[in-house]
DNA sequence: GAGAAACGTCGTAAATGGTCGCCATATAGT
DNA sequence: ACTATATGGCGACCATTTACGACGTTTCTC
């Protein structure tokens, strides 16, 4: 492999002119820097990544730690952060954190050795405090899917909360009054978000909130399975069920169907996330757009702002929105 | 942040022998390494990968390339990928494709100048001849997904014209004889093999391939759309469709459903992937497991086993198997 | 039992391939 | 001619690995 020193060689420069070069420096003749790119071509000089960290103290990786992997909701994110990343030549190392603080906890430290510039977490187990403390050391992060006040600038977050709340209002103006709650792990932010919209919807016509309406699921499929399974059995009337997530969902209609219930006819559902295949599965879905993507995109530009300067304009906070598909009608 | 010289002085012993403690060379005394462990430990020292990876010219990391992120397909091969090589303390730089050759040479590009130890691929628009000279390189490259005959060690696949067969047999047991099919792009290995499957079938019991009753689709939903619009506009008649992954069965089953069809009992349908959602849509897809996570951990495991020189076993290709739920039923 | 060979343990110093500040020099503008 | 600015060279880092050799102890051999 070819080495700056042969391209200086080659190019009758010093090492010092093929550096500023690469990097850019004006202060380089249009003569020079043409005769040390020729050299470069001829060589197929590539510059040596680890000597360049090390010298320059900056890898350009940024560590990424989500929940998971697998599932409909980390890809769109990550195929944003990635293609945002490498536009400007910048590489994104990733880690799985499983909802677990220790794994997660365990994962950033991993990130961290690897020398990553900068990282994106999208967490859910990790303590506001350990989060606060990181924020302070000399590697940015940048959090997506959380709200901490101390650190709100670093914070990419979604009102929830109002998600929750419209997917509920939604069903109240189509005329449902009894609607049960499939809810997503009490522990994490966002579900216990959403569940605050939906009782301020309830709250806001004088429906009281019935816990024995409210499943809590872990927002996968077989969660809304057990969540449907539950609420029947508590034999009480509900007219519609608003779910915390698609996923949930889709586990929730699959029981109605099986029991030969015609959804939406027999049972209105809302959703939340708007997941891909919400538009494809029938009913197609109403649910809350959730613009994972978009906010993945947001952190990437945000480091590119903040950590590597570019002169581009962030925002921190989404709004939901409500896309009104054929799982929810009106009252019968 | 603490150096090794740092760790040396207050360990009091050389460069040399702290280095050694950390790459586990056991010539190095109990004594010295509990002197040098609590030297480490006080200082809360990490060691500098960049100066590593220069010193020693190994990265730890291997780049993969998939062709995109989003959708439900490669999120589970990451998620075991990069299991695998965290377990083993490597890191894992993504890169995406995007389906494009100049997009994939670009990203096996990128990966090579930021250092991979080696490289996963997970790519179809690059050619053999690349592919193969690529594999010559100093850096091993896995394939997923692809089966080249020059370089076929390094290849984890599927025996994909074995499952086209599989899922057209499966409907030709249950009486169907008028099988439609929508096919993924032609220019896609994976694609053109399962329709082979599918003619073999057909051929195997004497029914002629229609080419009319043939869609070419590009595997996502909106083609399963297309396509289905497509077969009723033959006005032919089919009493099962084989569509060559579930998104595009999925997009075919809605427009049915649109037209008022009962499915299966108007249709059988059999899919190809077994993607998470196959089992919550209604009805519960029948269709072709595709072990791709499997296939991701054996990569991950193959350079585990033939770069790290870990000793484990690695086998390469991987039969699919067909999963009986209810899209399809006896033809009526 | 003495001398030599072998071995385990550890230190020295030379890579590894860059970046970057500092300084000297060339060039241009006034 | 004087000064400001553009240009290029020199050499000190950056944090590690690793070949080589020093040194002391053990073991083998005659």
């Amino acid at each position: 492999m070819a080495t700056i020193y042969d391209v200086s060689q080659l190019a009758g420069v010093s090492l010092a002119t093929v550096s500023r070069v690469m990097n850019k420096n004006t202060n380089v003749s249009e003569k020079t820097k043409q005769k040390v790119l020729a050299a470069m071509a001829e060589l197929g000089y590539r510059p040596n990544t680890f000597a360049q960290s090390l010298a320059s103290n900056c890898s350009n990786s940024v560590g990424v730690l989500v929940s998971q992997l697998d599932g409909p909701y980390y890809g769109p994110m990550m195929a944003e952060i990635e293609a945002a990343l490498r536009s400007d030549n910048r590489h994104v190392i990733i880690a799985v954190g499983h909802s677990d603080a220790a794994q997660e906890i365990d994962s950033v430290e991993f990130l961290l050795s690897k020398g990553c510039d900068a990282l994106i977490l999208d967490v859910e187990a990790i303590s506001d405090d350990y989060l606060i403390k990181l924020s302070q050391s000399s590697t940015p992060i940048v959090l997506i899917n959380r709200y901490i006040a101390e650190i709100s600038d670093c914070c990419i977050y979604l009102n929830n909360e109002l998600g929750g709340y419209m997917a509920t209002r939604h069903l109240i103006d189509l005329g449902h009054r009894d609607i049960a709650y499939i809810s997503g792990p009490a522990k994490k932010h966002d579900a216990t978000e959403r569940l605050e919209g939906h009782k301020r919807a309830l709250a806001e016509v004088g429906v009281s909130f019935d816990p024995a309406l409210c499943f809590e699921g872990d927002y996968k499929e077989d969660s809304g399975v057990e969540g449907m399974n539950y609420l029947f059995s508590q034999n009480k009337t509900f007219t519609a069920v608003v779910c915390a997530n698609d996923q949930m969902v889709s586990g929730a209609i699959s029981v109605c169907l099986e029991r030969g219930m015609k959804i939406p006819q027999d049972l209105s559902f809302v959703g939340y996330d708007n997941i891909p295949f919400a538009r494809y599965v029938s009913p197609k879905l109403t649910t809350v757009n959730n613009p994972i993507h978009e906010m993945g995109k947001m952190a990437a530009l945000w480091l590119l702002k903040n950590l590597y300067k570019h002169d581009i304009e962030v925002e921190n906070v989404f709004e939901p929105e409500l896309v009104v598909r054929n799982s929810a009608i009106r009252k019968g």
